[in-house]
DNA sequence: AAAGCAACCCCAATATCTAGGGGTAAGAGT
DNA sequence: ACTCTTACCCCTAGATATTGGGGTTGCTTT
């Protein structure tokens, strides 16, 4: 690992710890040459492959930005919006897939965005699904009123292996 | 390190290579578990400090966004806005520290993108430092025209530091 | 069509990291 | 004002990762 102020390649971990609920660990390094610190994370990689093939890194701030549109006028803050990126994000690395269609994240989006805000869920819907009449609202709406809200799957399925976790 | 399959909380490495010339570890690893495998990457933490006080990390993509709009019209294709941010990113991290001002970030734009294209420098540099006036814009021609274009600070830098990589 | 590159696979020895302990200090939130 | 949390600091023995070898495949780029 290349030290950030000398440029030397090579440096030593001087304490090392899991972070994000074990998600990721965050090392203190030092560099062997010039003796300074610095700290690094690793995670685990989650690309996106584009609808044109090309591959890039998952960004929570392209959901956060695809899904501030469909908020605008709606009570949804920064916050609001940063959580449900990071809830798209463990969805995401749920599913195991270190690859994912661009597809595949906004399908993600759908469930805790209906938590959030459910106008903000059907405008946003109404373009990731392509509506093409209103009848497509109200069939969404009554599908809305037919299902409750469920907790999105990644919270389920953490309550059933969170047992495993210290 | 949480194995993105089965969510079990450990893992062991399969292999480990440095990779984009040292600045990143990239590891492939197995989950103790359920034997699936996967990839992470160890990098350097670069946080940007926004004006609010709030910290992010550093996204090329905002770089990126931020430097297109200068240039507009202007013969700059995507991957040369890509080797900007690389740069740009190359810079900051070459600074050393952990946390950097958003203003630095702003600063370390300009001498590559004076290098990309001088019509784009000169749009940006007349926002990012408020021209008020045609005589700032005036200024800064003339002191286009008396500093000679200098390979950016990084790569002299680099040059001399590189002798030390193998 | 061939070369280059990035990710993937395997192995083995030793150097290095991790976990667990125990701390301090600063900032956010109540 | 106090608690919580996070980043920082230090230590040690045993477990684990790294390096360097070797190799395959598929995608870009020439």
């Amino acid at each position: 690992m290349i030290c950030p102020f000398c440029r030397y390649e090579d440096s030593r971990v001087i304490d090392s710890r899991p972070s994000d609920e074990g998600s990721s660990i965050r090392r203190r390094r030092e560099c062997t040459q010039c003796g300074s610190r610095f700290s690094t994370s690793e995670t685990a990689v989650l690309s996106i492959i584009k609808r044109s093939g090309a591959t890039e890194p998952f960004s929570r701030e392209k959901v956060i930005n695809g899904v501030r549109k469909a908020c605008q006028n709606r009570p949804v803050d920064d916050d609001d919006l940063a959580l449900l990126a990071m809830r798209v994000e463990e969805a995401l690395r749920s599913t195991g897939q270190a690859e994912i269609e661009a597809q595949e994240v906004g399908m993600a989006i759908l469930p805790p965005l209906r938590e959030l805000d459910e106008v903000a869920y059907l405008r946003y819907a109404s373009v990731y699904r392509n509506f093409s009449s209103l009848e497509d609202f109200e069939g969404e709406i009554a599908l809305l009123r037919a299902l409750p809200i469920e907790k999105s799957e990644i919270e389920s399925e953490s309550q059933v292996a969170s047992p495993q976790l210290k």
